[in-house]
DNA sequence: TGTCAACCTAGAGGAATGTCAAAGCAAGAC
DNA sequence: GTCTTGCTTTGACATTCCTCTAGGTTGACA
């Protein structure tokens, strides 16, 4: 079901730990880079980013379709379609439960991109 | 110079304080979803994260677009035209400087966006 | 079993993107 | 002043993306 055949290489999306250092810091492989810019493309959407967060703070840590699709100006398959790209991203997992497929975040893959944007906290080199 | 003029509203992508609560903890309003996404899109290439990534740990804080072009196997006009796409998104600084021109990042936006995807640290709540 | 609701998939059309070759502009060298 | 080098811009083409309508699949309920 997985349609994912991307080699993933020594790269795992559903670690916990930040995989690579951050940006700023070393030089991003081309093989970390062809993994993670795929999850960046995905959230490069308003819509997306707007569901990714719907997502992602959900009180009970997920949320039904039901409740995604009314919040946007769109029709259902569109939204299917985004919530696709975030799944084939790995930002999200989904699951059926009834009648209502639920939407739930996987934070690792989250802290992972915030880890390779992290810098340094105090700017004062420059400027 | 500058070819944005997309209304920023509220949101100044180049302070250095994060310019909005986490993605995961309060859902993210359509106009700051539509401000940052394109932030996410621009790294959402391989090539365009690998040239952030020179670009912002490069030692003197800046890199000659010449040392750029020979790190790909792409045309000049190819990463002339994807550097671009990061100077629209915020995401660097251009300046020449006599028959080279140099670019730096801007570590305001990259705090910004890595805030808005910061996750709680310790997972522990399922799995 | 039949019917209904919720969600996904398939296909199409228009827009945006990635890439290159060719041309243009700016700065230094002779 | 003219030539050479370095980078950007322009124009073109193939690919990918976003959105829709139409149809299919899964599960609940009478």
């Amino acid at each position: 079901m997985s349609k994912q055949d991307v080699p993933l290489a020594v790269i795992d999306l559903n670690a916990d730990a930040p995989c690579c250092p951050p940006l700023a810091q070393r030089r991003v492989p081309a093989e970390t880079a062809v993994v993670l810019a795929p999850a960046f493309k995905a959230l490069g959407d308003p819509v997306r980013l707007q569901l990714m967060s719907m997502i992602a703070s959900a009180e009970d840590g997920e949320v039904c379709v039901c409740d995604l699709t009314p919040a946007f100006d769109l029709t259902g398959p569109t939204i299917s379609h985004h919530l696709k790209t975030l799944r084939e991203a790995g930002l999200v997992d989904a699951e059926r439960r009834g009648t209502w497929v639920y939407y739930r975040a996987r934070p690792g893959i989250l802290r992972q991109l915030a880890a390779l944007l992290s810098v340094e906290p105090a700017p004062s080199s420059q400027a």
